[in-house]
DNA sequence: GCAAGGTC
């Protein structure tokens, strides 16, 4: 008999049809072998439109509210129809021994699998069996965990906690969304995640909005002994702030004039130990890009799924774990294998005793969700962008960094006593350097840490110099994509029980891995948030509707982290059986028909909203006059009033993507596309390419075969990286234009000859691209030779400077590589 | 015109 294995994804799907020496790819499908192994593209059925149960719910009006389907019904989804017909066709048509559910393992894979299975009417049990595993799909893993397979029965329960989410969110937004949406006469989108996530974003605004900032004091002294210098704080019962300004001025003009010295009382060193950090999960890979690079959620979230996808050098992003599984084992050690000569300063310090199964901060079974943590599979491919290699760069070191040893330092605290006043001083000597020699950049600066002279007890300590100094406290910062992930993912400190807080602490979080970078750009395209740099804020709109579902008591809920993470949990408790159920749904429309009613008949004040301004993207500089170019309604525009450079959103019938329009901008061509129309109706292919016509330039469409990418072909045809002025060459260099201090003072520059070799002009044209250069030989400065690839990239290590470009140069043998030495571009 | 959850 041939047995049926249904996942979740294609790239599931090809592991199984590996793992099982399965070859043939028939159409939506692998055969061969006694399988038929095919895959779902995440969910192919979806919950139907209030307008399929009734047409006359296409009309938003309050007397069909509450909608409350009886029973709910699904239908298959459009975009993926064919996938599903596939499944329905293989399920009807053909008699397998067993169908083998393998979607992921968790909630929505169960539903995944459910909803395909009920909506293709496959519901003999007896012969349907579930594949179960976090574990990463090598091989070997596959073949075992097909000798465990489960009756499909024992997760009943899961596909149940699975339902109930679905319908409890659907339940709650097209209700609450279409009351207030009337009540409100403008579009309030209202949902489970986004409207909790929203209430974070409008609370925070209004705590920084209300924020009284207070003047405080801190006194510190220069001393100096026989052994050198440090610096005490002034501390009274573990406080170094002084409130009235009146003390703090005293207590100065006292200390300045005292005339005796001190000495050393007390002196402690502690040895102590810093392990690695976790692997990364998604979100945490989001906020580590966020706060390093400045990248919103989804753009890392897109990155790494191209990573995962087309260079298939990462593992499965979309995930929640921290760990591996303990079956993965040789598996990590393979990659170590891989990954070691490619990046040998990343990987040198990796202790051989840390990859085992006893290091469980990487090896956890018990702390594996759906999918293990994100790991590097191989080096990154070369063709890969400046962006992506930022994110492999993370993930690498992570991966790195969890095997090395715990970073061991001492910690000294000094306390002098001078005029009867403590002071104290803090320092910390790294003993081990451990996990840390990973992340270079982040070792304490040498010159600001205090290096404490050899104090001991007793030792003489002259004021040498006493410092008052006036500050303000500051109130909690704006949220950034990272501090609100982090907020979402764990809202424990939202929760006031300290023993739910607990369980809250990680485990249960708002919204998933997959969607919360999609919350967040939902909630800007409803003008409920804006984001202004790397800041998201609230609007007026986002503080409006959350003060009008405050004024609510039922509804108000909507707006508390607190009860919709409750929500949550009493899923979790629903899946592991631990619950009775069937009160979950019950309560929901409950919750929904009161919360309609009350909505229905609350007394808002109406407001109107105007769309606020959005910090404008640019999607690259125009080549007329190299001043930004900007989205509009209609076209992507050059922000010149003078200029009149366009790139129409249509042309010959065909929609340009940002992407699109951004791409046709670097490269000057773009292309070729499908589906452009012609006068006489006619489909064709065409190529975009932005040309000078009769001194104008203008996007035109090219016939022609597709050439390979076009390079700018000299530099002074690229804009400079910093300011967007133009490349000028000079003697030494390709600098920017805009050099005098009148224009800005821009101090960006390539240099012509970098450690012996003369850079021709195309090489600096491929380094203003932000692409690597092929190898050539250097000489270092004792005249060494070596060979080495040039590539620019952009540091910003505190995230304050953002415009500061160094080139590094690469060993050869991968990218990015081993970086043997930087060049700064700058004059 | 609406949710949140998958994957692309």
């Amino acid at each position: 008999m041939i047995d049926l294995i249904l996942t979740e994804k294609f790239s599931v799907a090809s592991d199984f049809a590996k793992a099982l020496g399965v070859k043939k790819k028939a159409a939506g499908c692998f055969e061969g072998n006694n399988f038929v192994i095919t895959w779902a593209v995440g969910h192919l059925v979806a919950l139907c439109e209030p307008d399929e149960y009734d047409p006359g719910l296409k009309k938003w009006a309050l007397d069909t509210l509450p909608l409350i389907p009886e029973p709910f019904q699904y239908k298959p989804i459009k975009q993926t129809y064919g996938q599903f017909k596939v499944i329905k066709k293989l399920l009807t048509e053909r008699n397998f021994g067993r169908v083998i559910i393998a979607t992921d393992a968790g909630r929505e894979g169960e539903v995944i699998a459910r909803t395909i299975l009920l909506k293709c009417g496959f519901l003999d049990k007896s012969r349907i069996l579930r594949f179960w595993t976090s574990q990463a799909l090598v091989p070997e893993v596959v073949r075992n965990t097909m000798e465990t397979l489960r009756p499909i029965g024992d997760y009943d329960r899961l596909w149940r906690a699975g339902y109930y989410r679905q319908t409890a969110d659907w339940l709650i937004g097209m209700n609450c969304t279409r009351v207030l949406t009337i009540r409100l006469k403008d579009l309030f989108s209202v949902g489970r995640v986004q409207t909790a996530v929203l209430a974070l974003l409008t609370d925070r605004k209004q705590e920084r909005d209300l924020f009284v900032p207070q003047t405080y004091w801190t006194l510190s002294i220069l001393f100096t002994g026989d052994k050198g210098n440090w610096t005490g704080i002034w501390f009274k019962d573990k406080e170094t702030r002084l409130t009235q300004a009146k003390t703090a001025f005293s207590l100065y003009q006292e200390l300045k004039n005292h005339p005796l010295p001190g000495m050393v009382q007390s002196l402690t060193r502690e040895k102590k130990k810093e392990m690695p950090p976790y692997l990364f999960s998604l979100t945490d890979l989001q906020q580590e890009a966020n706060k390093k690079f400045g990248f919103p959620a989804k753009k890392t979230l897109n990155l790494a799924q191209v990573l995962y996808q087309d260079k298939k050098c990462l593992s499965y992003p979309r995930t929640d774990s921290r760990v591996l599984g303990t079956q993965n084992l040789d598996l990590v050690r393979a990659i170590l294998q891989k990954l070691s000569p490619a990046y040998p300063k990343i990987f040198t310090g990796v202790q051989p005793g840390q990859v085992s199964l006893s290091n469980n901060r990487v090896f956890n079974d018990a702390k594996l969700t759906d999918h293990h943590a994100l790991i590097p599979f191989k080096p990154l491919p070369a063709n890969a962008s400046m962006d992506e290699s930022k994110i492999f760069d993370l993930v690498i070191r992570r991966f790195a960094a969890a095997f090395h040893q715990d970073c061991q330092f001492e910690s000294t605290r000094v306390v002098t006593l001078f005029a009867e006043q403590t002071f104290q001083t803090r320092g910390k000597v790294i003993l081990v350097e451990g996990w840390r020699q990973v992340y270079p950049e982040n070792q304490p600066d040498k010159e600001t840490e205090e290096i404490i002279p050899p104090l001991a007890q007793g030792d003489a300590a002259m004021a040498k110099k006493v410092h008052l100094e006036e500050k303000k406290t500051q109130p909690p910062p704006d949220y950034t994509d990272s501090l609100l992930l982090k907020d979402m993912t764990n809202p424990g400190r939202y929760v006031s029980q300290e023993n739910i807080k607990k369980f809250f602490r990680g485990d249960i979080g708002i919204g998933t891995q997959s969607t919360r970078a999609q919350i967040i750009e939902t909630l800007i395209t409803r003008n409920y948030i804006v984001r202004s740099g790397r800041k998201l804020l609230a609007t007026d709109k986002g503080s409006y509707l959350v003060a009008a579902l405050r004024k609510c008591p039922v509804s108000s809920v909507l707006t508390s982290p607190e009860e919709t993470a409750r929500w949550e949990m009493d899923l979790n408790r629903i899946s592991l059986g631990e619950d009775t159920d069937k009160g979950f749904l019950v309560n929901i429309k409950r919750f929904v028909t009161a919360a309609v009613a009350e909505l229905k008949e609350a007394p808002f004040e109406l407001k109107t909203f105007k769309q606020e301004s959005q910090d404008p993207i640019f999607l690259g500089h125009c080549p007329a006059c190299s001043q930004e170019v900007q989205e509009t309604r209609k076209a992507y525009a050059c922000t010149n009033k003078n200029c009149s450079f366009v790139i129409w959103k249509k042309i010959a019938g065909k929609h340009l993507s940002f992407r699109m329009a951004t791409n046709l901008l670097k490269y000057k061509k773009s292309g070729p596309f499908k589906g452009f129309i012609s006068k006489n109706k006619k489909r064709f292919p065409a190529s975009l390419v932005i040309q000078q016509n009769k001194g104008e330039w203008q996007v035109s469409l090219d016939f022609e075969k597709p050439e390979p990418q076009i390079k700018p072909q000299a530099p002074s045809e690229s804009v400079c990286p910093v300011c967007g002025g133009k490349i000028i060459e000079g003697k030494k260099g390709f600098g920017c234009a805009n050099w005098r201090p009148d224009d800005g003072n821009c101090l960006f520059v390539i240099w012509k000859e970098i450690s012996g070799k003369k850079l021709t002009q195309n090489n600096i044209a491929t380094l203003l691209e932000g692409k690597a250069t092929r190898s050539y030989v250097f000489k270092d400065p004792k005249g060494n030779k070596f060979k080495a690839k040039l590539q620019m990239v952009h540091t910003s290590p505190t995230g304050d400077a953002p415009k500061n470009f160094i080139i590094e140069m690469l060993a050869e043998t991968n990218i990015p590589a081993e970086v043997i030495s930087r060049v700064p571009c700058s004059r």
